[in-house]
DNA sequence: ATGCAGATAATCT
DNA sequence: GATTATCTGCATG
């Protein structure tokens, strides 16, 4: 479709040196590289720091886990949760300040093949859910994943993109003149862009039509529910289905304190 | 199309 | 011990 081209200069790090809810809609559109594959963000979400949004990971002040958040911006914070998942996030403000944009989901634009491959490959990252009845795991799942979903969703974006526990902390920010001969271009639209073998970037892309970009609520979370900080590009086929925060009580009867039996 | 339940482990209380 | 910035398959309309 979209024969326009894709620009492949890289952001510089003073992109992300801004608060995350203003650098979170002008993501939107640009291509996050890693390796052989790369994603157009088309879904966003920003993450406030300590004390100023109860839903960030650095609400609570600094920790192991959320260190890479409180380092300089532009680089990769990668988390693992409900033990299969990992979520990819782009690191904003100076050094110190803990906050994040979350990648949601994004077109698949280069590496296709290796990102189907990715997906449908089992045991790693997102595979099987429930391990019912499932066929055996020898690899393929039934149907093909169509191209929109490939990376609709924060855990398959971050499949999609190879993107694991070793990438925390990794940096974004590359100097496209500093890309070596022997470093493998990327197909990005119909031009190169250089990336230094194992490093990320993100490229200038095609920016989202201010028109069209929308915000709302953000998704899976617990509190802060009305603050509108997910973005995404209206209309747009890979940006994932909103879903609602929903408790899950494990075991009714496991609690010390029983619920009141009402309705 | 929408909804529910299960999977599975790091992190935090 | 509870929660989690999620995804998937199966059930139902």
């Amino acid at each position: 479709m979209g024969s326009g081209e894709l620009s492949p200069a890289a952001l510089p790090r003073s992109f992300f040196d801004r608060p995350s809810h203003e650098v979170a809609p002008d993501l939107l559109g640009r291509v996050l590289v890693h390796g052989p594959v790369a994603v157009r963000l088309t879904e966003v979400e920003a993450y406030g720091g300590p004390g100023e949004d109860p839903a960030a990971h650095t609400y609570r002040g600094k920790t192991p886990r959320n260190a890479v958040m409180f380092g300089p911006p532009g680089h990769l914070y990668v988390y693992f949760t409900y033990g299969m998942h990992f979520c990819a996030n782009l690191v904003c403000l100076p050094e110190d300040f803990g906050s994040a944009v979350l990648l949601r989901a994004g077109e698949v634009v280069a590496g296709i093949e290796e990102a189907r491959a990715r997906r449908s490959a089992t045991g790693n990252g997102t595979g099987e859910g429930t391990g019912k009845g499932t066929g055996k795991g020898t690899g393929a799942r039934g149907r093909t994943i169509p191209d929109r979903d490939l990376a609709r969703g924060p855990a398959r974006l971050a499949v999609v993109l190879g993107l694991l526990r070793e990438h925390n902390g990794l940096d974004a920010i590359v100097d496209s003149s500093r890309a070596l001969p022997g470093d493998a271009p990327f197909a990005v639209g119909r031009r190169l862009t250089g990336v230094p073998h194992g490093a990320a970037a993100v490229l200038e892309g095609l920016p989202a039509d201010p028109a069209s970009i929308r915000s709302g609520p953000r998704t899976g979370i617990s509190t802060a529910k009305e603050t509108p900080w997910r973005f995404w590009i209206d209309g747009d086929p890979t940006v994932s289905p909103y879903r609602p925060h929903v408790p899950r009580r494990r075991n009714a009867a496991a609690t010390s304190v029983g619920e009141a039996p009402s309705s």
